[in-house]
DNA sequence: TGTACATCAGTGAACGCGCGTTCACTGATGTAC
DNA sequence: TGTACATCAGTGAACGCGCGTTCACTGATGTAC
């Protein structure tokens, strides 16, 4: 509602664009994303999208940083209906989220997390931030468990000299304090938690073959925290 | 060398058009496949192609046989140098050999395990066999460990109602006699493993992030085998 | 408040490109007698 | 072994399509005086 009338009208068409950029996504996929067709359903000639898009590649890069922040606004929106003092619940709340959210939008989670659109490379300097923020969220719950004293560490809980630095350049980053071991073990649950939604969204389990996904899913969710160290008492 | 000069020369043209499918692959991606650019390389013209392939979405379907059945030799050849009496490390080579050859064939590993190729729809007859071996190989391992008995059942074994059904079935077909517990666990490893390759291999932790990458697979390895209930002292 | 100029959204034509697929054809290879 | 016919690999032209991007332009909106 601020600024002059033709400002407003800018604001607008880019939400459209992306909007409708979204829609071409979810139907036929990254690869065939063309300005022209985005062009053709905001009903205005194709020439006209390159004011306010530079090139192809850049609209992608406006689809990659909506579509991590629409996955973020869920997990946090997820969290904030959660409890604030249950940690284990909170990994399996931020996991569904991830996994409703995919399969809501495969399109879009394939962008994100598929195979990389040939020829594009996503800068950097504008996806990074909206990039981490589930794996930020988990880290929170990761830390919040260990203060709280929630977690048994592994037996095997020595991690390799040539991952230390890595792990310690990680917790900083991110601004926590949590060892080493449960950084690695945070990072296994994390992929696994992306390789379940991966298999799920792109269909890897063949068709039929598992009858109820979501509880399968619950299953390896709670896996998944007695990996983290959850006992078992505490995870139910 | 069997048939006549015409048959060997048919066998011969289409092993080039996978040969150089493959190639096109590895560098433009699957969406950017095409029939002229394969018939370009084989030094053709485009409809000659026609002659050896119905159509793209054929060519498509013979680089998804061909790499499930590459990835599945890789397997194949790396358990058959590991010992045959330790299924802790049979898993771990399974695992090491999908790395491997997902980060040597990286579009490849991506028509197979990455975003859907947008309309197109792989065959089940033609991809299920060569698209199980891997899962088949792991099973193996799982059920040669729990047959030894070295595996300590987790203390949440219970196996919820609505997923017994689709673990009997899957274990039915692969053809082995392992509990439900560890039908599930092998799931989540399984799943697991995939995850982390996919994030090395299409690039999710950040550039630079994981110095040793090798061996945060290697430890991501070495909780898994936790995971599916190996004691510590026999998975070093 | 009115005018002169600058900004900017959108037009329409054009560029050169690559794609999948069909079709009638030529000429070489294979086969039946 | 030789001939007549059938099969098949590959040609070349064409179909209709969509793409990204550039460019000179018109006309509306905004701004400085």
């Amino acid at each position: 509602m601020t600024g002059t009338p033709r400002e407003r009208a800018r604001v607008q068409t880019m939400a459209d664009i992306t909007r409708i950029g979204r829609e071409h996504l979810a139907i036929h996929g990254a690869a065939a994303l063309s300005l022209r067709a985005v062009a053709r359903d905001l009903g205005v000639v194709s020439s006209a999208v390159y004011r306010y898009v530079r090139s192809r590649d850049e609209l992608l890069t406006l689809l990659v940083v909506d579509g991590y922040n629409d996955l973020g606004d869920a997990v946090d929106a997820a969290l904030a209906g959660a409890p604030a003092d249950d940690p284990a619940e909170r990994f399996r709340v931020i996991g569904r989220a991830v996994r409703t959210w995919a399969l809501a939008e495969p399109a879009r989670y394939g962008l994100l997390f598929g195979t990389p659109v040939p020829g594009y490379d996503a800068p950097r300097e504008q996806t990074t931030i909206p990039g981490t923020r589930v794996i930020v969220a988990m880290v929170g719950a990761y830390a919040q468990a260990y203060a709280a004293g929630l977690l048994t560490p592994p037996p095997d809980a020595e991690v390799p000299d040539s991952l230390r630095d890595s792990f310690a350049a990680i917790s900083a980053e991110l601004g926590v304090q949590i060892p080493d071991w449960l950084v690695g073990r945070g990072i296994s649950a994390w992929v696994a938690v992306f390789g379940a939604v991966n298999f799920e969204v792109f269909d890897q389990y063949g068709k039929g073959t598992i009858a109820d996904p979501e509880r399968l899913f619950e299953t390896h969710l709670a896996t998944l925290l007695e990996l983290l160290g959850f006992r078992c008492g505490e995870v139910g």
